[in-house]
DNA sequence: CAGTGGTCTAGACCACGAA
DNA sequence: TCGTGGTCTAGACCACTGT
């Protein structure tokens, strides 16, 4: 097609991928200091750097200030759930899965209030959710659930909010359908740095909407999930009849 | 939090961002040469690239070699309807969408036969559709049907299947169950220049497997979006006794 | 050809992490 | 303090597009 662009950068990421693909470096292991790399590929610092950044956005590596290039543990891909709105069960029920829950009472403003339809400065629980599974971030939640459908008591350990939290699973009471929006974009800074991933790396987002039989929006969740550890699964029963509805 | 980064290519991209969605450099416009900016902004031109490169990967703007770096034009975003397997009504509807649609016959290896359940070799049916907005692609994708399945007629602009196609809907006998799997990737380098995106600008991928009453798989569809211009929304309606189905 | 973006260099300085 | 990654420079050379 195009002519072959010479990019030494995409060289040395092809090879260090091989070393890492094939073993030859593990997963955990550190790679040789950039400076090291850079030395003996014979490229600046900066051509190193741009591989690295091939391989990170590809996952592979993990880079941490101060410390050094890592080789990423390879991640089973976990399942999320659409329409149950939780993690797999396989997954969720993984031991090294840790979540920490930290909740707050705040004031729907701006895109808070259409999502959940209220109005400017009402009450709401937000629950803001991390779960690791061992070292490695795996995904970021944010629920919102207005204050008077708040379960009561705290989000402690032991509580059934905070199992539930493990699974990103729908809180407050149980909905009657879910509307769930899923994209593609970059993570913000804040989320590259929580994830640990490049600024570059793809987010899988879901936006989620339960609603009541009366309509009234139960919960809003906003999902945050590393695109190469995440996938979102929606499996869909067709009635004959209902294919008629669509023009 | 984090001390404060100093990363002068932030601020440019800030600024930059600004002038854009201000309307201050219009959509369409070209932005002064690379060469220009790096003296007006007083940075080196690897410093004033990587400032572009934020705002590439944020979709506003269109690199072209040669020519220049272009503010994209804004563009609505188009939602993929998980379950109907289309694209909403609105957007299919629009006139200016173009699709280009290329079918041939392939025989099932690899992936392809894990997908679709079938034996290496069987016959397939590869429908390659590219949709276009106006100038922008808006889309990828790759259908594959058991050639058995595989409606009669060329797909040309007349026939239903063509006007399927236009909305990515679902090809072959009507399916009565449909699982759809969403991911965040970048693109390999061939959907990167077939949608004008950049390598590193996220896109959303949807792998819709369609099977009929008797569970036999009756079309594979791998869909891919750039993902700053196409969401996908999943609607589902619980029965209260289905929530008890989960453990 | 001239103008544009694409890649790379050799070195400087700053910020983070662990002794 | 030292070794690490993070940012930046001033300039070189290559590749693509249009005249």
């Amino acid at each position: 097609m195009t002519g072959a662009v010479p990019s030494r950068h995409k060289d040395i990421a092809d090879d260090l991928r091989n070393q890492i693909t094939t073993g030859r470096i593990r997963p955990g292991e550190r790679l040789p200091s950039e400076a090291d790399l850079a030395d003996r590929y014979r490229v600046s610092t900066v051509t190193l750097r741009r591989a690295l950044a091939v391989l990170q956005g590809e996952g592979l590596v993990e880079k941490i200030h101060g410390k050094g290039n890592f080789v990423r543990r390879p991640h089973r891909k976990i399942m999320y759930v659409g329409g149950w709105g939780t993690l797999d069960p396989w997954t969720a029920a993984e031991p090294a899965l840790r979540v920490t829950v930290r909740s707050a009472t705040v004031q729907a403003h701006g895109h808070l209030t259409t999502l959940l339809k209220v109005s400017e400065g009402s009450p709401l629980t937000e629950l803001s959710c991390i779960s690791h599974a061992g070292e490695s971030p795996q995904g970021l939640a944010r629920i919102y659930i207005p204050r008077d459908l708040t379960p009561v008591g705290d989000f402690d350990d032991t509580s059934s909010c905070w199992e539930a939290a493990t699974r990103f699973a729908v809180l407050g009471p149980p909905p009657a359908a879910v509307r769930e929006t899923a994209y593609a974009r970059t993570p913000t800074p804040d989320e590259a740095s929580a994830l640990r991933i490049g600024h570059a790396a793809p987010v899988l987002g879901i936006t989620r909407i339960a609603t009541d039989a009366t309509g009234r929006i139960v919960e809003a969740a906003l999902l945050v999930f590393p695109g190469d550890r995440v996938d979102a699964v929606f499996a869909t029963q067709l009635m004959t009849d209902e294919r008629q509805i669509q023009a």
